[in-house]
DNA sequence: CGACTACTATGACCGCTGTCATAGTCACAG
DNA sequence: CTGTGACTATGACAGCGGTCATAGTAGTCG
């Protein structure tokens, strides 16, 4: 983790984010974040003067971002790329670490969801942003594979909404079965929006 | 809410689980739980001496027990048990709950993960059981719809963490889109899997 | 009656939270 | 030098959290 590069604003992003994945919004302190991202304190007033509200919805923001972004890593690393090998590695991300680090942290976007869904009107916005940019890059994605637009969409949705699921039950159970369950099961079906066109 | 029945003890573990999934584990106060209950104070103490990790425990037990049970109304409630037919009955439980009172609630079990998967063991292990006892009594709906036992298993597992994905982003978006579109998206798959065997 | 148990009722405590106020440092412009 | 802006450094504050201590009531058994 080089949390020592870039600047201390986005450090403090960064730290909140692992932090809120780890045990929740609520349970993270402000304090927690400034020293986790060995950030001065009276930082974060003045990079966040509308408190804990701004920063919460930043890490959301960049974790959507991040994950967004991952997508396209994913197909990089595929030889062909298919459906069922995107969802294989999206969901081994996640296997990965709890195998390498264990069953520490979740999705913050998740976090913030549960959260603060009804009590943080701009935060439920951010998650919600957060989860249409990870969508919008899996269906363009799909797309590009060959899958029919409005299908792409569809299939997108299904997929990030069974990793997250399965991320929650392998995170409860400390065990990755769900996660590789999942990715079994819902292989054949990825791929044949593909082929039944064809 | 038919609040008043039952014995005040009860009353504060489904006092419970309704806030927390509402506002996340840490969001709820103990003294919430005893008003929402119309319950007293002082019997928080006397009827969970350990405080509050034994109520949320209770409450999450309470909820995958609840869980568990639906899944027997739902088959009853079918006129063929089909396993894309429970499918949409688990999803439209929640669909149509957010259509008639809005988003305010999740599901309990993913709230009590998110929060205290990292922190607090003893919490993680009752959501862990809460997951278990509803897989157990998802697969064995399956089983009985003529699903082999190892694939219902695993089926089990995808139908849950999918529609626990698909609650999450319903509620960051405030819509049922993700809903409607998983139902609708794996249905074809659960069926394959009885039909495929005769 | 007394004793004992089940339950209720409060008040106090300490720790932690997010936020604000104030003062300090440092680099650089005029 | 003065000043001006960005950033840092603390201390204090009010509020709320879970928990403990203590005392009270109600009912029942012996």
């Amino acid at each position: 983790m080089a949390v020592s590069e870039r600047g201390p604003r986005e450090r403090m992003v960064f730290s909140a984010a692992q932090l809120i994945r780890r045990d929740g919004v609520a349970s993270t302190g402000m304090r927690e974040v400034a020293a986790h991202a060995e950030a001065p304190r009276g930082s974060l007033q003045h990079y966040f003067p509308d408190g804990k509200e701004q920063l919460v919805n930043e890490a959301v923001g960049w974790a959507g971002r991040y994950a967004g972004k991952r997508v396209a890593r994913f197909l990089a690393a595929l030889p062909e790329p298919t459906p069922s090998g995107l969802f294989a590695e999206m969901v081994r991300q996640w296997s990965d670490e709890y195998e390498a680090a264990g069953f520490a942290g979740g999705c913050p976007v998740a976090a913030a969801t549960v959260d603060c869904a009804e009590s943080t009107a701009s935060t439920r916005e951010a998650a919600s942003a957060a989860f249409s940019t990870w969508n919008g890059s899996v269906a363009r994605a799909l797309v590009d594979m060959g899958v029919p637009k409005g299908r792409a969409e569809a299939l997108a949705t299904l997929m990030i909404s069974t990793l997250e699921g399965a991320i929650l039950v392998a995170r409860a159970e400390r065990d990755v079965r769900a996660l590789t369950t999942v990715s079994r099961e819902l292989g054949p079906l990825l791929d044949a929006a593909v082929t039944e066109v064809g």
